[in-house]
DNA sequence: AAACGCGCCAACCGCGTAGTA
DNA sequence: GTACTACGCGGTTGGCGCGTT
């Protein structure tokens, strides 16, 4: 499993859910010599979630609030690592989450986030109010796949089928199919469409002959200089700033959701 | 009714990134 | 600049439930 090179891209647009800037002084600890283990492994419980773990995990997050998830299993008196903890929180416990079937518009907002952004869930999950990164890659995986295969589309490229493979042909030089044509159906997981759109510096956009209608939101604001942020290009109104504000890196766009009520007022 | 296969999804794993000392 | 840590992300896996045989 190669990692990708957009992690930098991933934080550089980081939607506007993520917690704040990071305070780690809660949680810190002494430097010590080599990287301690994320948890005590031996004297932590791992698969599912018992409801009264749930509810001690929830009743700590209403009392002190998010973060500090390292601090939090033994502060809350759960048997779980850290990881663990913010997993459950963020995928199944959070308040704001929706739980249910996807909507057809739900289903076609995905498509279309995944044409441009590729497996980036948690991009596309910060454009879905209440789904969470992990429901929409199931969902992906689960569904939408086998939706755009029916409809003769590569899930990976966004592309008709033949026209992909016609393309990859072409990208390796040689009139012989992908070495691994199937290496998009072990789970979406590929790193494909990933790979496609995380060389964004020096590809071409993916899919240039889609035109992509991504309106979110409020008709998309005229783009401020030639650039284009990510927002304008999901007909968002554009907030991105250049060396701008809080977390916003110098010379870059950051990435921000829509505005919610009373966001940011 | 039992066995089997498959799909779904919650949870885990490992790595990259960003913040701090 | 370096070392270290916590966090967040994407990929992967394991178990459960349901449908079929």
């Amino acid at each position: 499993m190669p990692r990708d090179s957009t992690r930098s891209l991933g934080a550089a647009l980081r939607p506007l859910s993520s917690p704040p800037p990071r305070v780690y002084r809660c949680c810190r600890q002494p430097a010590a010599m080599g990287r301690s283990p994320c948890c005590e492994k031996a004297h932590t419980n791992k698969g599912a979630w018992t409801k009264e773990e749930d509810e001690r995990l929830v009743s700590y997050i209403r009392a002190h609030g998010e973060g500090c998830w390292r601090a939090l299993p033994k502060a809350a008196g759960l048997l779980r690592c850290g990881k663990s903890c913010r997993l459950r929180w963020m995928n199944y416990l959070r308040p704001d989450l929706k739980r249910g079937n996807f909507t057809d518009a739900e289903d076609e907002l995905i498509i279309r986030l995944h044409a441009l952004l590729g497996n980036k869930w948690s991009l596309i999950a910060g454009q879905l109010p209440g789904r969470t990164d992990n429901e929409i890659k199931n969902y992906w995986n689960t569904h939408i796949k086998r939706k755009l295969m029916a409809r003769g589309i590569d899930p990976q490229t966004h592309r008709p089928v033949g026209a992909a493979a016609a393309a990859t042909a072409a990208v390796l030089g040689t009139g012989a199919p992908a070495a691994k044509p199937e290496s998009s159906d072990d789970g979406g997981n590929s790193s494909g469409a990933s790979a496609s759109a995380s060389a964004g510096t020096t590809e071409e956009p993916r899919c240039p002959d889609l035109n992509l209608d991504l309106s979110v939101g409020p008709p998309p604001a005229p783009a401020p200089t030639p650039s284009v942020c990510l927002c304008y290009r999901l007909g968002q109104a554009c907030r991105c700033q250049r060396g701008g504000g809080p977390g916003v890196q110098q010379g870059t766009f950051g990435y921000l959701r829509p505005l919610e009520q009373g966001q940011y007022t």
